[in-house]
DNA sequence: AAACCGTGGGC
DNA sequence: TGCCCAAGGTT
């Protein structure tokens, strides 16, 4: 597993030697829901721009969330500004070590919290994405697809799968989380490329079609408020001066869900302002 | 605890 | 084409 790893892992950013914690902590969150090949390119100009969290903290939100430009989640932007302050004044600009203090922090949960204490400190934690949760079904379940996340039984399961010594249980979860993005993939695994294809539950059993009940599937984007959140929001990102709620209404026809999408941006503090001095990005 | 929260690539 | 999927978190 470990051998595989060392022999076929990606050359990632987040895997430089002397990659700063701050930056594992950027790339953690800009790669929530967000493909690697995405998150790359974005996560180089923010580091560049802002290489610790006090130097992002001196910069207004609206900064980060025109640099987060269509990564897409935008609360993700506001989050990170607000964890940077948090470190910036709480932590004496040091992203933390501790898990829980880690997880204090908004916009980092379970997952989040564990990488950066694994993959930037060295610590030893289980760490449990979408792609560890795909393998563990199948090698160690034996089941085709994993069921939905549930930390309380899926952080005790990589646990049981950890090696003991603490730089080989780092190198676990990395090699575990990029056998299930590059092998073990969700609609065509490649099960003659796995390095533990002789120690798969699931192939053991002879690949039987997944029964219990399966991860729920995500609602429909085309006609949703977030689909409308997202183009209220490409305006705000691309003006420096308010918009007025007349140049709001050009991005979709329906007024209702207009004024929703724009209410729940504002209630989310992804958007300032009202109808008489127009509305903008949030701290200028 | 179910629902919500963007965007784009792959097939 | 439309659907599935993607290094999740918050309410």
């Amino acid at each position: 597993m470990i051998t595989w790893f060392r022999r076929e892992a990606r050359d990632l950013p987040w895997r430089r030697p002397g990659f700063p914690a701050w930056g594992t902590l950027v790339s953690e969150i800009m790669l929530q829901q967000t493909q690697v090949a995405r998150v790359v390119p974005r996560l180089e100009a923010w580091l560049t721009r802002w290489p610790t969290p006090a130097d992002l903290a001196a910069s207004p939100p609206a900064d980060a969330v025109r640099a987060w430009d269509r990564l897409g989640y935008p609360r993700r932007a506001l989050a990170l500004h607000a964890a940077a302050t948090a470190i910036a004044t709480d932590h004496g600009n040091v992203v933390p070590r501790d898990v829980d203090a880690l997880l204090a922090l908004p916009g980092i949960g379970d997952y989040t919290a564990r990488a950066v204490a694994v993959f930037a400190y060295g610590d030893r934690h289980p760490v449990v994405d979408v792609n560890v949760r795909r393998v563990l079904a199948r090698a160690v379940l034996g089941q085709g697809q994993p069921g939905p996340a549930k930390a309380k039984h899926d952080l005790p399961l990589m646990e049981s799968v950890l090696p003991a010594d603490r730089e080989d249980a780092a190198a676990t979860n990395a090699a575990v989380m990029e056998l299930g993005a590059l092998v073990c993939v969700s609609r065509a695994p490649a099960c003659d490329a796995c390095p533990i294809a002789d120690r798969c539950a699931w192939r053991a059993a002879g690949y039987p079609e997944h029964d219990g009940p399966r991860a729920p599937r995500q609602a429909k984007f085309a006609g949703s408020d977030r689909q409308v959140r997202g183009l209220i929001m490409a305006e705000l990102r691309g003006s420096d001066v308010p918009v007025m709620r007349s140049e709001i209404e050009p991005v979709w026809p329906d007024a209702e869900q207009r004024d929703r999408a724009l209410a729940s941006l504002l209630r989310d503090g992804l958007a300032v302002g009202d109808d008489a001095s127009g509305y903008q990005l949030p701290g200028v």
